[in-house]
DNA sequence: TTGAATGAAAC
DNA sequence: GTTTCATTCAA
């Protein structure tokens, strides 16, 4: 049967797609799962692609192979593989930041640093991978009530185990249970999963989890979720639940924009849109076009929320602290807008947005007046936004560019539909609006090749998009700011911020770039990274790595550092303003928030230097979205609702629920994951997004940038260090002047791990290896910290930073491009991220007290790493 | 196809 | 305790 099946799969691709087909499938079925794997994501996206085209087309032969499938493979239940763990969720959810931040490693190498990452991991943040894996967990058996993991009863396969060539997935097929106890959603699911893989969705992206919706579905057996673990387009071949959530909210956004257009376009569309808009999001554009629609999509996002927002609010009856939160989200999404108009039209669209920004702040100050005409306003600025900006401005361009518009539209239209339950008539102008751009939609889903850059695009680090439309912004900020010197200089201080992210961006995605200064070391370094990694990898493997692990990684790192420091130092002096961070994150400070809105309106009136002001913003917002911070935002400002509202006390609902924080970035991954959402709370955002919940719950799994994890690193290596071996070792040079230092240490280190390699030094196993990596773990993050013992790296953090400002600091400003020189840019365009957020609540502070901090202070660097801490603590 | 990690489950 | 396998993808 298998076999025959295969042969059908492979058949059908090459049919169909030749290879591509088969990769989809295949990972749905254990057997196959391998071979897919090896294709990439661009193709996979690709795939899906073209899937979505032939999944219409081609309808009956998914349909046949499907059955098939579902017949042959026996069980659903082999197909379904075992639920992931809480670390490889970890993996999954961060090996594209690392892989970001080091390009060339492999994914052995990746897996090093995210098992390093997962060791320095909080409790906390672990406890929610750990919950996310059991519910996973649970879900999956509840579906699979047959599976065991381990087949080794079954299979032999441990005895036949020498030929360790097999080894990994297929044997476990299930005795016989794959059918009898899976619930019908199960079938359904595996049966549709793989449809839908053929079809539309990526079944990478589907993964696991979708098992997890199905279960979650069966065991919530509320029908109306009947969550769409696959997707809809498989309507066909789900019978259990025609209409997943995704479909149905494909329908509704459809409807909402043109009932004519035929639904399947308009699913696929959606879908498509949404999973774009997430990648985004998550990306926002290196290339122009995709800028733009990273921006409309963060835009819509941030109105997503908004409305989102409102509707709990009036659910929940939180009406202040909603508003609170909207007003923030108001003022970084008018400066989105400011940007995104910007970036599009550039000069000649300034006038009129500069005209928008005067009305939005107008209107912002109304919100800020008002609260109760909050929500009101809210749309008012929405609608103003959307309709004067995006709309009347950038409707020409969108249309020219219907990526965008079609992005937006979908994401505008969900939004749309709930502000539209909630808000009387406004709201239902507004939708029409969307409703047509979303109609462009089906024409944008014609276009793959754009869907194609698009995802390619996606790949490229977020971060990159976030630096380009902020270097726009800053410029033309630096242009306004002449205004006031004081304003200036905060401006600037932000404005530096944002260079250095986009910088770092930029840089980050191509690793080598050469940048300007002292970069020529940086490129040479980068690739010793290579070396040293593979150095280490080979000395984990003889397990040689001892416990000194002074192999650390030579010169590379210690430049890094420095670059790094060079970066870090001035942003994180920025970002010293720890309250200032607190406040940035809405949630939290709900009560402040207003009136910091309130002051920046203020401000933005008093001071000429309003678009300053906003474009910073702006920026910011797009770092946080980038960072994943508006996620995190999003998802207290959910929890608040929700709390109230609800009061989800369970942990595994209120989990789902609470952590659907809207779409992560999801960084690289996200494109992949689309999975879909859980069924069992939507009533807040609507019975539409369940499928979206689902995949939100993976997105929305915290994603920690590396910075976080290096002050975490500090207490784990200690562990693993553990003999006292490793103490010794450990140069500690690091406080003097960097630089020499650092080439002295690079020597000790070169030498070192020289004869590290020739001579293992005590290798116990595990601990010598997990330390090696984590030991390049910590000096990915902390190159310069290397040399020192780590207990002192946290210290050595503030210290660093303050020896390393004098010099650095100076060039920090002007030498952006050193930040985005260093190879490991991710984590500096975080650290960037969060500073940036110190610096726009310094902004505010400034502007309300007008006390300028300096940015290059000295005296509060340790509070700096503090603060970027408690902020990810916070979003997490 | 292997491996690099962690963790869960089945031995 | 040991083994298998879940994700990911370059090598």
């Amino acid at each position: 049967m298998k076999g025959s099946n295969r042969n059908k799969d492979h058949s059908a691709e090459g049919e169909g797609t030749g290879k591509r087909p088969k990769r989809k499938c295949l990972q749905w079925h254990p057997l196959l799962a391998k071979k897919l794997l090896d294709f990439s994501e661009e193709e996979e996206e690709e795939d899906e692609e073209e899937d979505i085209d032939k999944v219409q087309l081609l309808g009956a032969d998914g349909l046949e192979q499907d059955a098939g499938e579902t017949e042959d493979d026996e069980s659903p239940e082999q197909r379904a593989r075992r639920p992931m763990n809480a670390f490889l969720l970890f993996c999954k959810r961060h090996r594209s930041l690392v892989r970001q931040e080091h390009p060339r490693l492999d994914n052995r190498g990746a897996t090093k640093i995210l098992a390093d990452w997962w060791a320095v991991l909080d409790p906390k943040e672990k406890q929610k991978y750990t919950d996310m894996a059991k519910e996973y967990k649970d879900a999956f058996m509840k579906a699979n009530p047959g599976y065991k993991w381990c087949p080794t009863t079954n299979k032999p396969v441990k005895s036949p185990a020498p030929t360790t060539v097999n080894p990994r997935k297929k044997l476990w097929a299930f005795p016989s249970d794959s059918s009898r106890d899976l619930p019908s959603p199960k079938k359904a699911k595996t049966e549709e999963m793989p449809q839908l893989n053929f079809g539309m969705a990526d079944p990478t992206q589907m993964g696991g989890l979708s098992m997890l919706l199905l279960a979650g579905e069966h065991a919530l057996g509320t029908p109306e979720i009947s969550s769409g673990a696959c997707r809809p387009d498989v309507s066909e071949s789900s019978e259990l639940r025609q209409k997943s959530p995704l479909f149905q909210f494909a329908e509704i956004s459809s409807s909402t924009s043109h009932p004519d257009v035929p639904s399947k376009q308009c699913q696929a569309s959606a879908l498509f849109q949404f999973a774009e808009i997430s990648s985004n999001t998550s990306h926002l554009g290196g290339a122009e076009p995709v800028k733009r629609c990273g921006k409309s999509a963060l835009f819509q996002l941030a109105e997503m929320c908004l409305a989102s927002e409102g509707v709990k609010m009036e659910e929940s009856k939180l009406i202040r602290a909603k508003e609170l939160d909207g007003g923030r989200i108001k003022e970084l999404e008018k400066g989105k807008e400011e940007r995104d108009t910007k970036m599009e039209k550039t000069d000649e669209a300034r006038l009129q947005k500069e005209a928008e920004f005067e009305k939005s702040a107008k209107e912002n100050v109304r919100d800020s007046k008002e609260i109760r005409n909050f929500e009101e306003l809210r749309m008012d600025d929405i609608i103003g936004i959307k309709m004067e900006a995006p709309k009347e401005i950038k409707k020409e361009e969108l249309e020219e560019d219907q990526k965008c518009g079609h992005f937006p539209d979908f994401s505008y239209s969900a939004s749309s539909k709930i502000i539209i339950s909630d808000v009387p008539s406004r709201k239902d102008h507004i939708c029409h609006p969307h409703g047509i751009m979303i109609i462009e939609d089906p024409t944008a889903l014609s276009k793959p090749e754009k869907l194609k850059k698009k995802k390619k695009k996606n790949k490229m680090d977020r971060h990159g998009n976030d630096k380009s439309t902020p270097k726009k912004a800053c410029k033309k900020r630096q242009s306004s700011e002449s205004d006031i010197e004081s304003v200036m200089y905060t401006i600037e201080a932000v404005a530096k911020g944002d260079w250095g992210i986009e910088k770092l961006g930029d840089t980050p995605r191509k690793k080598a770039r050469p940048s300007s200064s002292g970069k020529g070391s940086i490129l040479d370094a980068k690739p010793p990274k290579k070396k040293v990694r593979s150095r280490e990898k080979k000395m984990s493997k003889e397990k040689s790595s001892d416990p000194t692990k002074e192999s650390r990684p030579p010169d590379f790192i210690s430049i890094s550092a420095s670059k790094n420091i060079s970066g870090e130092v001035p942003e994180g002096i920025k970002a010293e303003p720890l309250t200032p961070t607190e406040d940035a994150l809405p949630p939290t400070l709900s009560g402040q928030a207003k009136p910091e809105d309130s002051d920046c309106h203020r401000k933005i009136e008093t001071c000429g230097s309003r678009k300053s002001e906003r474009s910073c913003k702006g920026a910011l917002y797009k770092t946080l979205v980038s960072e994943g911070m508006l996620t995190s935002l999003r998802a207290n400002v959910d929890r608040g609702k929700r709390s109230s509202g609800k009061g989800n006390s369970s942990d595994h609902e209120g989990c789902w629920n609470e952590e659907s924080w809207a779409f992560s970035q999801s960084g690289t991954s996200g494109s992949k994951k689309f999975k879909k959402t859980k069924p069992k709370e939507d009533s807040v955002l609507g019975s539409t997004k369940l499928d979206e919940e689902f995949e939100k719950k993976f997105n929305s799994l915290p994603q920690y940038s590396p910075v976080t994890f290096d002050r975490k690193c500090v207490p784990v290596p200690r562990k693993k260090k553990k003999t006292g071996n490793m103490s010794a070792e450990p140069t500690k040079t690091s406080k003097g002047p960097f630089q020499s230092q650092k080439k002295n240490l690079f020597h000790k280190i070169v030498s070192k791990y020289k004869h590290k390699k020739e001579k293992p030094n005590v290798p116990e196993k595990g601990s010598g290896d997990k330390w090696s990596s984590k030991q390049l773990f910590l000096d990915a993050i902390h190159p310069t910290e290397d040399d020192k013992p780590r207990e002192q790296l946290q210290r050595s953090l503030p210290k660093v930073i303050e020896t390393g400002c004098s010099d650095e600091c100076s060039h920090n400003r002007e030498a952006a491009e050193t930040r985005s020189s260093t190879p490991e840019m991710p984590a500096v365009s975080a650290f960037f991220s969060l500073a940036a957020l110190a610096e726009v609540a310094a902004m505010e502070n400034v502007h309300r007290g007008q006390r300028s901090t300096p940015l290059t202070h000295d005296g509060q660097p340790k509070e700096m790493p503090q603060a970027p801490v408690l902020i990810s603590c916070a979003d997490q």
